[in-house]
DNA sequence: TTATAGTTCTTGTATAGACAAGTGTCAACA
DNA sequence: TGTTGACACTTGTCTATACAAGAACTATAA
């Protein structure tokens, strides 16, 4: 049984999302939403506040809480998107071919980094290809210790899915850093680059809920096929 | 008077950065940090939403408020830095070149994008430098409607500060995307870019406290000094 | 007409209490 | 020895209540 504030929120989403509140519209007010849905007001302010930190409302003291335009938050300023956004619009054909899958070590820079003690881990290289354009190469650093093995089946598909429900790993935060380098010969070629020798770099560490190191990625996107939108309040 | 809950926060986060809790320890449980602050726990809680919100803690159920590690934060995982990041370090020289100055009507993809019905803005071009290096050609578009005038003076020291402190603007949220795109000519030639004529493009749109949109900016910066840090739960 | 003050909405903060659920310890039991 | 179960701790959820503070309206007074 979810938690009562998060069916709230998911109900509310629901409704946002589906314009029975239309962009601009006030919800009703929190004393409204306690009796709507038969709850104390706390419980509906903590629905609103999963609302407020997902960017889809905007809370003004002493009149409401406003439904932001949709389209403020996802907009198109150009025709690039990430390989995600265009995997979740199943129109697009995504494909992964696996270029290396070995035990090896989480790199020193890392290991020192984090003072890992344990430091064994599986390498899966991967390309990422959608209607057979290369977009993106991965490189994964899983630790043995959560993960023991890897198989070529597992790395074709999605490892998140894996590691969540088949292993009940939980993860629970990750930081990531996007900068720009120049690629290797190699990545050059996994992505066919040509007019430009650079790539967007995004490193990944990611970490389960008892605070543990997990997973060490390094992807490398090809820039013109490149997007990330953030949502920051303040 | 700022609430408790965030003085309390304010604390926990100084003792944090000050390492009287250090990473990896577990902060006071929630009862007696309650005791410890004279407040009820459901305050201490609000506190320690804030630190788990920063990326400071990591809360385990059954178990207590983790210090995460300072150091998995902020991973230099390479030596590039962004242009905020530098201009904190105050060693570095940061100076501001002002391109033009002049009124004119926001972009129309944003104006039709948004719906504006006032798109009369004041464009202002500049270049940032680094210890005489230049980094980044920032062009915002900001309202009329909301500053009415904005002088050569004022553009060239922080235009934010002018519009909270001085104006009294209550700037609220953003959106931003980033993506890599051939740059301009013109750009090309502020950035003193040779070997590539790629930019990594940050876009904002910048929304006041009481909705409605205020700014759009494009920060268009020379890709090998370009570095983004996210951290994100879930 | 214009300003002022009050009233009634709204959200923000804070409290005290209760029970659920996850984690670890330790003693009792088979 | 090894397992189970009770217990004491932790955080998570939820309630009912209270007052503060911002916003908008209205009636009153100048």
């Amino acid at each position: 049984m979810r938690a009562k504030y998060l069916q709230i929120a998911a109900d509310l989403t629901n409704k946002i999302k589906h314009e029975q509140y239309a962009a601009g519209d006030f919800l009703p007010s929190e004393p409204a939403l306690s009796e709507l849905y038969n709850v104390s007001r706390e419980t509906v302010r903590k629905s609103l506040n999963e609302l407020l930190d997902a960017g889809l409302i905007q809370k003004i003291k002493g009149k409401g809480s406003v439904v932001i335009n949709a389209a403020r938050i996802a907009f198109p300023i150009s025709n690039i998107e990430s390989f995600d956004e265009l995997n979740k619009q199943k129109q697009m054909h995504a494909a992964t071919k696996i270029l290396e899958l070995k035990d090896t070590q989480v790199p020193l820079t890392i290991s020192k980094h984090l003072s890992l003690t344990e430091t064994a881990a599986t390498y899966v290289s991967r390309l990422r290809l959608i209607n057979n354009e290369p977009i993106v190469v991965d490189e994964d650093y899983i630790l043995k210790k959560y993960v023991p093995k890897i198989s070529v089946e597992q790395a074709q598909s999605s490892l998140y899915q894996y590691f969540e429900h088949n292993l009940g790993l939980e993860i629970d935060y990750a930081t990531k850093t996007i900068t720009v380098e120049p690629a290797s010969q190699n990545v050059m070629q996994q992505l066919q680059l040509t007019n430009t020798n650079l790539v967007v770099v995004v490193r990944s560490l990611t970490y389960l809920k008892d605070t543990s190191f997990f997973q060490y990625t390094i992807s490398q996107h090809r820039p013109d096929k490149f997007k990330f939108v953030d949502f920051a309040h303040r």
